[in-house]
DNA sequence: CGTGAATGTTTGCAATGTCAATAGTTGTCA
DNA sequence: TGACAACTATTGACATTGCAAACATTCACG
């Protein structure tokens, strides 16, 4: 690895920040073209397909979203109408609903999958080696945290 | 470090994803509590303090920001109310205006940065050594991209 | 020059996001 | 039981964003 001059953490800050969001930018505006869906939509679309029997309880999908955890309800409304999630009341807590993902769901989110793989490949896998991901891994779990 | 096991470009993508989500929007929720300013404002702010007589073209300034590249003028119109920045008629282009900082602008930013610092360091700087954001920063500026 | 394409910014309007207030439900504990 | 706090999700009111259209100015070129 080439050397540098020494970096502050504000600098390493601003740069892991600058590079994510622009990527993501990337991201979203070609999934947004080629598969019809917003990084925010995969977002619900792939915690939902991961959950138990592909429905979550709205708290707990509000809690997991990586981008925007308010306005979920309004969120989930759209998604809604446009058929690629439904809501079911929850028969143990009446209080709660499920949001569940259609069949529609399912294909909508294999496509932006698809889509968001291939951006994944040549934007991220294609400029950093194997161990260089590892490393990329390695040092944003360290950073993670919940609240 | 320690040994883990073989990562997808996938898997690590998204755990940078999360971690810098997450990350700034600790941040963001800190610094609105404690300087009353979002770090969209952060960035504008900053942005200008670094340019040459604390003043962009609103083109520039637009294309600079890493939050938002779009709804420029009414982000400067709100901070303009504010009282932070001013606009000014372009003299050699009578189509293009500049924003710049002004005093009190400078003073928030001041404010905000301190309330920043002090989160990077907390959030960041002490939970990664100085090799392992000297690492950050080369990684993540591979990542880089402009557009 | 004069005319049309290109550039820089703002505006109108619809879509999306935020936050506090509300409605309905459950849980607790005397 | 029954009263009150805590929880879940939605709603209403309002702020912010996104995008195409409109404006004003400059540029290119016959």
């Amino acid at each position: 690895m080439a050397k540098r001059k020494n970096i502050s953490a504000a600098q390493a800050w601003e740069q892991a920040l600058t590079s994510v969001s622009r990527l993501l930018q990337k991201f979203d505006s070609n999934m947004q073209d080629k598969a019809g869906v917003s990084v925010i939509w995969y977002d619900v679309l792939l915690h939902l397909h991961h959950a138990p029997e592909k429905k979550m309880r709205m708290q707990m999908l509000s809690k997991s979203l990586v981008l925007t955890r308010s306005g979920v309800t309004r969120l989930v409304d759209r998604i809604e109408k446009a058929g690629l999630v439904r809501r079911e009341a929850a028969v143990e807590d009446r209080r709660g609903y499920y949001a569940i993902l259609t069949d529609e769901g399912e294909e909508a989110l294999a496509e932006a999958q698809e889509v968001h793989r291939k951006d994944i490949r040549t934007h991220f896998g294609a400029r950093l080696d194997k161990a260089e991901q590892q490393a990329v891994f390695n040092l944003m779990s360290k950073l993670r945290f919940e609240d």
